[in-house]
DNA sequence: CTTCTAGTTGCAAATGATTAGCATTTGCAA
DNA sequence: TTGCAAATGCTAATCATTTGCAACTAGAAG
């Protein structure tokens, strides 16, 4: 059950300690994207004890996210970034505009679509896309 | 020429003040959404005079937005919070990953899309939605 | 046209998220 | 085991945005 190994995870170059292997498997487990402060908070609860510095959890996320192991966003209505581990493929969420939850959807709606943009003009390179509404609990 | 006239363009409730009219008119005239301090710049470059806070840019900005005449949103890397005035259609953009420019698409790609949520399960009330890549000027 | 009041504003200080500086520690390659 | 670049803990700094509060004003009521 212990993760403690390192199993090649990440790249060359970075070296496996143990505050990162904390934020991998705490954003390996989530099931929806987390800001620093929640990352943060699920470690030392956890884990209470040996001082942890929050700044250490921006710099990791960033020295993830630059090695395109780490997705970064910003959902458009939020101030926090979030982060969610790159599995490959992305994922797009519906969002309760009551409660918040995030509800991942099951396939990506742009999958298959022609975007309205001229190729010679712009070079698409990905897309962001978040849908609202009210999830079951909260529409009464 | 000048704009001073309210013209209804308020609903009930909201006084039609001097600071008001400028963050209307800058934001009316604006091709692209534009963060709080670019609002208050403009309405400094046309009008540099009586004293002016910043904040209060913030408060009209939240203050229309709750009444739905202006959208708040946030871009992928950026910081800061841009705002538009709500011409009733939605606008979705291409932002050029490397100047930033926002180039306007021509409709909203998910206009006749089927979304993968079922209708029991999310009350879908809008979406948000922008393209990034790269500009013909920016790719060589 | 004057009066009155809730809605607004200016200013300055407070937040909250994120970053940077620097001295101290620690993976991990040799 | 050793040495050093990479990483961390702390603290202070940024930056966008918000808030408290006293002074001000648009616009309804008289």
């Amino acid at each position: 059950m212990t993760h403690d190994t390192c199993e090649k995870v990440l790249p060359s170059g970075i070296k496996w300690t143990k505050q990162r292997k904390d934020v991998y498997h705490v954003l390996t487990a989530a099931k929806e994207p987390l800001s620093a402060q929640e990352i943060y908070n699920r470690i030392l609860k956890q884990d209470a004890h040996t001082g942890y510095a929050v700044s250490t959890i921006y710099r990791i996320l960033s020295a993830l996210e630059e090695k395109n192991l780490v997705l970064k966003s910003k959902l458009i209505d939020e101030g926090t970034a979030l982060y969610e581990w790159n599995k490959g493929e992305h994922q797009h969420y519906a969002i309760c505009l009551n409660c918040h939850k995030k509800i991942p959807l099951k396939s990506c709606p742009m999958e298959h679509l022609h975007l309205p943009v001229k190729e010679e003009e712009f070079e698409v390179t990905g897309h962001r896309m978040e849908i609202y509404g009210y999830c079951k609990d909260c529409r009464k």
